[in-house]
DNA sequence: CACTTTGTTCATTTTTGTTTGAACAAAAAA
DNA sequence: TTTTTTGTTCAAACAAAAATGAACAAAGTG
């Protein structure tokens, strides 16, 4: 039987729900799924920290999205348990400072696909040696010589990046 | 009746697999289909411009994606139109100064949503200053403060990157 | 003009990626 | 110990995005 509470958060009031919007399309951008914008976004609009289940309460969304959700925040370093008082259970609070969201998203979704082009990289010059045709084998290793500072350039702006937005 | 020539271009050879390869997965990390990845990759290793459906019968993608993929790819200002010779179809080729790239990527893909990031933030701010309980008026206002700043930050970064990848 | 070639559009299909929720594990409470 | 609470996992359902291909348009050819 129900009694007095409905025992479930409200939904979201127009601040929360506009905010959840604004990081739902920014992670879009970065081609994240949208429940990671939500839960980031009221994460960041509320004042306290919030558990797994309100999250889920409040976003209705289900367990395994705010699990999922959560663990990805936390790799990426956009989100920190909070020091819990007597409840047993995990809050969370979300990472602020730009610097740090920035580098965790080079961290985790940059450098990995930047060291596979490397590797992918490297065998393409292999490849490209052993074409019989000079001409070909001179204009592809033109083409794959550029590859390779194009990958330099990236390599060698990422920090400047980090730096420049972590001011 | 089907005479001698078989009609279709070659496969890819392996050269040309790797590099088509290395572009789709480029391309991804920037939230484009693999399809612009597999056209301009093989732009970009071959020695001549290709048409449309040499496009076609080299991926063994449809005209239609090959269509939509070309114009996607102009819009980037990724690829550009070949002087054609006798021939009545176009030709494409593909522009391959990284400074280029990344003008266009912006503008066409980053710039948008910055723009209507922008306009949400100001919403966002009205929506704070009518919020009663003075002490979550503050935080909020606090937080979409620094909403701003990451956005200002944003565009700030942006015609540096431009610069720094541009040499 | 009728016919062919080249390319575009867009409704439908296919693929890819995300979310769900039931089953499970871990750990605290009873 | 059994029960409850909290959170995770992962196969299946679902939704979103991309690719297909048939119908169409545009423009050249004979």
């Amino acid at each position: 039987m129900d009694i007095l509470l409905d025992g479930n958060q409200q939904e979201l009031d127009p601040l929360e729900r506009q905010v959840v919007d604004f990081f739902v399309d920014g992670v879009r951008v970065l081609g994240l799924p949208r429940s990671i914008g939500e839960i980031y976004g009221l994460l960041f609009i509320s004042q306290s920290p919030l558990s797994l289940d309100d999250l889920v309460n409040r976003l209705r969304i289900s367990k395994g999205s705010a699990s999922q959700g959560l663990r990805m925040l936390k790799g990426l370093g956009a989100v920190r348990e909070a020091q819990n008082g007597v409840d047993r259970r995990t809050y969370y609070e979300p990472a602020t400072e730009l610097k740090r969201l920035v580098g965790g998203f080079i961290r985790e979704q940059i450098r990995p696909h930047m060291d596979s082009g490397k590797i992918k990289l490297t065998r393409l010059a292999k490849v490209t040696e052993e074409i019989d045709d000079a001409e070909r084998r001179k204009f592809s290793a033109e083409r794959i010589q550029r590859l390779d500072k194009w990958m330099r350039s990236g390599s060698k702006v990422l920090p400047i990046l980090q730096k420049l937005l972590g001011q």
